[in-house]
DNA sequence: AATTAAAAGTGTGAAATGGACACTAAGTGA
DNA sequence: TCACTTAGTGTCCATTTCACACTTTTAATT
């Protein structure tokens, strides 16, 4: 069962960046390699795209068989392609970075039982090929864009208070924000629905519980609205 | 001299869209098809990557072949890989996009004596495959980041009139600008040197020349400077 | 030489936005 | 009841944005 081509194909695969906030943490999902080449190194979960099924599905695909993970925001991020960046053969990767909400998942064990698990950004192993340069671009990407589109809340529980929903912007772009000016912008985007409810179990003042209004969203959306920070 | 792999593997190309802008018109470089499927359609430049030469590389190399173009500002854009966007066979094709300075290129016939035009995107032809989609794309990626980087230079001559900046804003931009406003902003920037020269051979008042200043635009770079419009 | 045409070039005021800043309210636990 | 922790709230000043119209310069036309 060969496959047979009159001029060189390079392999194609799909990478994930699997982002998850976490207690002030932005976290990333990693998958320890068993094999060689890069052998126990951490790297990227990914595979091969299956002839059949397109690019984004194959990430979909290949995240939800290594991790486990289903429900995820998706977005293709770069395809990286430098001839030496798979000692075995000329892989081309198209890299996808994805948000989940980590309370929701707790990440299966691959089905085919490698180690996976969540590293902080800020405090990462030694990576497998270019992952950390896939990483790096990820994270700018993420950091560039929760500028002017409302992505963090796919970061973040169903309902939250604004004291995590800063806590979140500020850990993603590395600098403290105004804790008067940040609720009026971000409450001003009308994108928060108020759910009447209140945090528990706090040995403090409860905060009320917000959930991020979509249908909201794509309304404003569609009259061109600007959710930039 | 056949390829054998053990798993299929898809065919990788590299497209191109190469914009210029010419007397308020936003171009785009096409290159007539020879051959089926589409024979005789329009279609973007582009081509096999190939096996030592990066993504990058191989879109220069492509267009330097189909059209002739060498000097340009290039930068990836996004990857198509649907099953079945190529009706033979399995293609996944990174698209890059291109900004030239149209009045120093005359596009030179493809050294294969194809056809090679520029198109108005105002005004386009039926494109081969998805190449429709990914003009799109590249369309709307070059409206959203003229706003916050200075890459319109890249489609003018190197010494242009404020005015003639101002035209191709409004025609990327889709949208008339305030003269004053504009040149009051642009100017600010810093990112303008002032040849010291004015138009000749015109029918009324001659305009100031400038010229991007590329080693300010480093400087202020560096420095986190923001060049929103 | 005077007139017309065409585009260049220039400033102000009003409105909206952005950013700095500090105290009171509510709930828990000791 | 006191201490601790986090929630929640408004104002002022500086800056930015936006709307807006006339004079200048040069060449072409009569």
């Amino acid at each position: 069962m060969p496959y047979t081509y009159e001029y060189p194909h390079p392999a194609v695969t799909v990478d994930g960046v699997v982002f998850g906030y976490d207690d002030a943490d932005l976290k990333v999902l990693l998958i320890q390699r068993e094999a060689a080449p890069y052998k126990l190194r951490w790297a990227l979960p990914g595979g091969f795209v299956e002839m059949t099924e397109s690019l984004e599905d194959g990430a979909r695909r290949e995240l939800a068989e290594e991790t486990g993970i289903t429900q995820l925001y998706l977005e293709q991020l770069y395809t990286f392609g430098e001839p030496k960046r798979d000692p075995r053969e000329r892989v081309i990767s198209v890299a996808y970075y994805a948000l989940v909400k980590l309370a929701d998942h707790t990440v299966r064990a691959a089905s085919d039982a490698r180690n996976v698990a969540w590293f902080p950004v800020a405090d990462l192993p030694a990576l497998a090929f270019d992952h950390e340069e896939i990483l790096d671009v990820a994270l700018r990407r993420l950091k560039g864009k929760i500028r002017y589109e409302p992505i963090g809340f796919e970061l973040l529980p169903e309902k939250f208070p604004l004291s995590e929903l800063q806590r979140l912007y500020e850990t993603i772009l590395e600098q403290p924000l105004d804790k008067r000016n940040f609720r009026k912008k971000i409450l001003s985007m009308g994108l928060l629905a108020d759910t009447e409810e209140i945090q528990q179990d706090v040995a403090h003042r409860a905060a009320r519980l917000y959930r991020f209004d979509e249908a909201a969203y794509r309304r404003l959306k569609k009259a061109g609205f600007n959710f930039e920070l």
